[in-house]
DNA sequence: ATTCCAAATAGACAATCGTCCATTTGGCGT
DNA sequence: ACGCCAAATGGACGATTGTCTATTTGGAAT
């Protein structure tokens, strides 16, 4: 209500906008905060300071909106990845780093992000549309990983490359879920130092001429 | 209904007791095919081809219900491991083999357990009852993991070997955690296998004398 | 200044939620 | 053989769910 003046200038088709935008995040916020089975229309559009029929108007429904706020968090996700990554002429092992140290960054695991994300893991099933971000994101990732350990490990001399770099591919990943999911169980006595330090402990470990426990070499 | 007669020679308490655990495990069901979302009173009671207020009757009310499911849950999780424990006269690194053998095994990392497991963690916040079985988890595991590990490491020459064992432990239970989220995401796909070979290519990295690719050693 | 129509509102609506109680059932003790 | 009482039933109940529509609002075009 008082907010509203503060968009005056704004023409029409922003403000529209501007109210969708305002119904995802709120959405974000309560399933952060009330879980999925606290997240029903009636907090949401309190949350949003929106009347009841602006879910319908703008969405269709509430499985809709859920979906778009599925859509949203996971393009927020690579939107903040693609930015830090710098575009080239940065090693495999930096890239590698690179997505290690974005997905332990406070924009990417913070509470918010995390409860939301695990929110949508346990009901993925029955919602078609948040698997299929779900999915997306992986593979994304996956790909993206697969091919600077492959770079790595083609220049050593492994039995079989592929699998090697496949299976440091997947455990990796595997150990950033992990990490995540620690994050969730225990917010504050998480460490970031630490849980990097883990990571590139066992990283180091498997190939040693690329990184240390403190990082990537070179 | 028809059922009923099957139980006859059983007597009063058993039948008692039989409702409450079928209670549960519908619960668990439930929980499994719809997500949390879907669990209603009236899916559950449906599932357990039981009357209404046998919920109220036996817990309390819904939330108490789905409170013994996850402690229910939890219990199963620790049992199946300690059986999986052989007793005694075992090294460390078969002892880790153990915990991750149990870990991606059939009893353990099957679609219903799974489903229900990251349904929980998605709910988590929000339910008391069940972020203190999640934690509980944790901790024995972790306990468990970090004796082995300090064991293995005690017989080296490490800087610090507390840090060490408690490093490596941290990151192979999010190991294990990434693969269980994998699980989850692409069941058909799973390679219980692979993930083993992945831990275990980790493992052998930084121990080699302990473990190798295709598990431990001695 | 006036009209117009997209945008937004607020409440009606049936369906479903979880809780709880009045009633029935049937196994056990006498 | 009988009566008792724990166990189980199934529906009533108010609250809350998500959907949708009749109404109001207000910026833009004339």
């Amino acid at each position: 209500m008082t907010e509203t003046e503060l968009f005056k200038p704004n023409h029409r088709q922003e403000r529209r906008n501007q109210n969708r935008v305002a119904l995802i995040e709120a959405t974000l916020d309560t399933i952060a905060e009330k879980g999925f089975s606290g997240t029903s229309v009636s907090a949401i559009i309190e949350r949003a300071n929106l009347s009841r029929g602006m879910i319908h108007l703008h969405f269709g429904g509430k499985d809709s909106l859920i979906e778009e706020a599925a859509h949203h968090s996971s393009d927020a996700y690579f939107t903040g990845l693609e930015n830090a990554l710098p575009r080239s002429g940065i090693s495999p092992q930096e890239q590698i780093a690179a997505v290690v140290s974005n997905d332990l960054s406070d924009e990417v695991l913070n509470e918010r992000s995390v409860r939301v994300w695990y929110a949508f893991r346990g009901e993925f099933r029955n919602r078609e549309g948040i698997g299929r971000y779900s999915d997306t994101r992986d593979d994304r990732l996956r790909d993206l990983m697969f091919k600077a350990f492959e770079n790595i490990i083609l220049q050593m001399d492994f039995a079989d490359p592929t699998v090697m770099a496949r299976d440091v591919t997947h455990g990796t990943l595997a150990l950033l879920e992990g990490m995540w999911t620690d994050y969730l169980l225990h917010p504050n006595s998480f460490n970031r130092a630490s849980a990097k330090r883990i990571i590139f402990r066992f990283l180091g470990s498997l190939f040693p001429s690329n990184f240390s426990e403190i990082g990537p070499k070179r």
